[in-house]
DNA sequence: ATGACAATCAGAGATTGA
């Protein structure tokens, strides 16, 4: 009698499908989200879900909530604003928690790790900064913050492995990135030099996910609490994931979760997801 | 030009966001 070959015993800790489910999600504060953030998670099944604006201290944010569905937590908080986090099925290795290029930059607004698959993934988790008013020390502080960004951008562009820069970028790439291009036109989020910048990086080699598989404008992640711009369906897309050559080799699909904004207690950000092969 | 809306910290209203 033949014996099965031992290597079919084998149990791995991914899915069977050999794809990991990469997300990203703005959600305006832990504190009033982890409800609608537990839904979400029970719901869209992410390997990884990388986090910006969770507004608390690491120590306070509740870490355990997610480790009881099977995540891993990295946190990089500070109080009331910014902060990001990163929640893994995988084991979360080599952690980073600053932009490298300025030690007097204190804003938790950075989270690198490597996640480790079938193969290691270098995640970059980031919340640039908004830069209004314009003109003006915070849109000095955005166009900054974007340079030392192209720097790191260029490192894991020479490192040659599969690398990405995922969160919210508060860049409108193009004009068929906003419902009403014209209302933007002055703001930190288009203007030529913003836009520049984020070209720039572009320009290095990355791959704009969310572009590599769809064509068609009005696909957006945030709409203003204000003036109804959810009823009105008037949103910009700004949250992305720039991968180097070879994680966008391993692209299989990218997609909004627009459905979340119409939810109890929104964030105004909806979640953005890649998977990758492998 | 301003505010509209929401979250945070604090315990009212200013600050921040986009």
């Amino acid at each position: 009698m033949l014996q099965a070959p031992v290597v079919a015993e084998l149990v791995f800790p991914f899915k069977e499908t050999n794809t990991v489910k990469i997300a990203s999600f703005n959600i305006n504060g832990i504190k009033a989200r982890a409800n609608a953030l537990m839904t979400w998670l029970r719901e869209a099944q992410p390997d990884v879900a990388l986090l910006q604006e969770i507004k608390s201290l690491s120590e306070n944010f509740p870490s355990d909530l997610f480790k009881d569905l099977g995540y891993n937590v990295a946190v990089n908080g500070q109080k009331s604003f910014n902060g990001v986090a990163i929640l893994s099925k995988l084991p979360i290795e080599d952690i980073v928690t600053r932009l490298p290029g300025d030690s007097e930059d204190d804003q938790a607004r950075w989270l690198e790790v490597t996640i480790v698959g079938n193969q290691a993934i270098r995640m970059c988790n980031l919340y640039l900064p908004n830069g209004n008013p314009t003109p003006g020390p915070k849109y000095d502080y955005k166009l900054s913050w974007m340079r030392r960004l192209h720097e790191k951008a260029k490192q894991l562009i020479d490192s040659e492995i599969p690398a990405f820069m995922a969160g919210d970028y508060n860049i409108i790439p193009q004009a068929e990135d906003a419902a009403n291009i014209g209302a933007w036109e002055q703001d930190a989020l288009f203007l030529p030099e913003s836009r520049a910048e984020f070209r720039k990086i572009l320009n290095l080699g990355f791959t704009d996910a969310f572009r590599a598989k769809h064509n068609s404008s009005g696909h957006y992640s945030f709409w203003d609490y204000q003036a109804g711009a959810w009823d009105r369906d008037d949103g910009i897309r700004i949250d992305h994931f720039l991968l180097t050559p070879q994680c966008a080799d391993l692209l299989k699909n990218c997609q909004i979760d627009k459905h979340i904004r119409s939810r109890e207690k929104p964030s105004d950000h909806v979640p953005i997801w890649i998977e990758l092969d492998g």
